[in-house]
DNA sequence: TCACTGGTGATAACAACGTTAACGTTTTTT
DNA sequence: AAAAAACGTTAACGTTGTTATCACCAGTGA
């Protein structure tokens, strides 16, 4: 007759961390909808309970997630651009390639609001670049919101824009109605690349001419 | 003993739309999570399974509460300004407070991806705003799409910082790390109304800027 | 007049989900 | 050595999205 004891003592304790890994790689095989505490914690070779040892709830494990996503975009990111609009540009951009190599990268972190490290270290640091360029500091704050309200909702549109649905609204467009629509070259559209850089000039030169506002 | 059709013959036939408005109020009670379909169906007078005959599954029914919840925008909007510039910010303004009035309205919008009048109608009339300042049509859609982007990441931060977790944000901020954000002052982060209309005044900025590019 | 057909709604149930209570076992602290 | 804390397990509760099956009604063609 086994006992519990039998494997819980073979194993190292549990930690956060490694949860929210497991957690963002199972996000990456099939989607946040498919992350389950059920199949969490079968992916980590663990009983359901447990996860409830380690955090008070699904949307605290969801706020770990995030957190552990976004830790990676300041390694990310060449911040030695000569300018500070080469490098608020260059951290934004570091945030997008983050958000899109998850999937559901996006989602995960626009659907919590987290006050940790990463989130304001990320915070922190466009501050830094930002406050290089002469906006007083209130500004500057917005500015860096801005930014990254941007990305996210960039990102976000990009990572729900999934191969059919883009199909459907092709065709909605070419329906008739619409007419500025159907006149602008559709695989433009889908250039999520191209779009992102034209939407970061764009913010950049905005702030530049924020800045001459009150010298 | 009372039949079944005692029932359903007294009434007028459900409609898509009579659904997603019921949809709407619930949330703007309960918040988002508190939308179940039981729910819906009990507030509606009308058993689970008929929800099932006018959508697919629930998804379906968000696209078409996100529809009907973005129908209002160019109700609100006042499109009378002079010049492009007024009159992007003006359709932008809209769209904000349309999402600001209803509860969860961000999430509602940002997790559908829906091709449908009403999301198309939107981003056709940005588009024939900017088509007033002269930028080549590919720009012109990639200007209406960071908008958007822009005020759908926006108003998802605003909707998600409710009062609790921004005491811990602040309370975060003046531990110690952050010098820069400890450094802002406070009440002026949270003063979501003012950082919109700078965000709307850099990207109207930067937008005039690109249209100088190559005039 | 009648059987038929398509749309509408009801009853009941299924599997899966988030969450919790209660209980052992190991490890650390006193 | 005793007490307490930390960790993991078994079992269950109430809800959720979704579906199969059946009952009723209105209109159609014979």
């Amino acid at each position: 007759m086994r006992t519990q004891g039998d494997r819980s003592r073979a194993r190292t304790p549990l930690r956060a961390e490694t949860v929210a890994r497991t957690a963002l790689a199972l996000v990456d095989s099939g989607g946040l909808e498919s992350l389950t505490m059920r199949r969490l914690a079968a992916s980590l070779e663990v009983q359901l309970p447990t996860l409830y040892r380690l955090f008070d709830n699904k949307q605290a494990l969801l706020d770990e997630t995030a957190e552990t996503l976004l830790a990676g975009v300041l390694a990310r990111a060449d911040l030695t651009g000569d300018t500070w609009e080469e490098r608020a540009a260059a951290l934004a951009r570091a945030l997008r390639e983050t958000l899109l190599a998850q999937r559901d990268g996006a989602r995960i972190v626009g659907g919590t609001y987290t006050a940790q490290q990463a989130t304001l270290t990320l915070a922190d640091t466009m501050l830094a670049i930002l406050g290089e360029a002469e906006l007083p500091p209130e500004k500057a704050l917005w500015a860096a919101t801005t930014l990254f309200s941007y990305v996210l909702g960039e990102v976000l549109e990009q990572q729900g824009a999934t191969g059919g649905e883009t199909e459907l609204l092709a065709a909605s467009v070419r329906g008739g109605r619409y007419p500025r629509l159907a006149a602008t070259p559709w695989e433009r559209f889908v250039d999520f690349d191209a779009r992102f850089d034209f939407g970061i000039r764009v913010l950049t030169a905005g702030l530049r001419a924020e800045c001459a506002r009150r010298p």
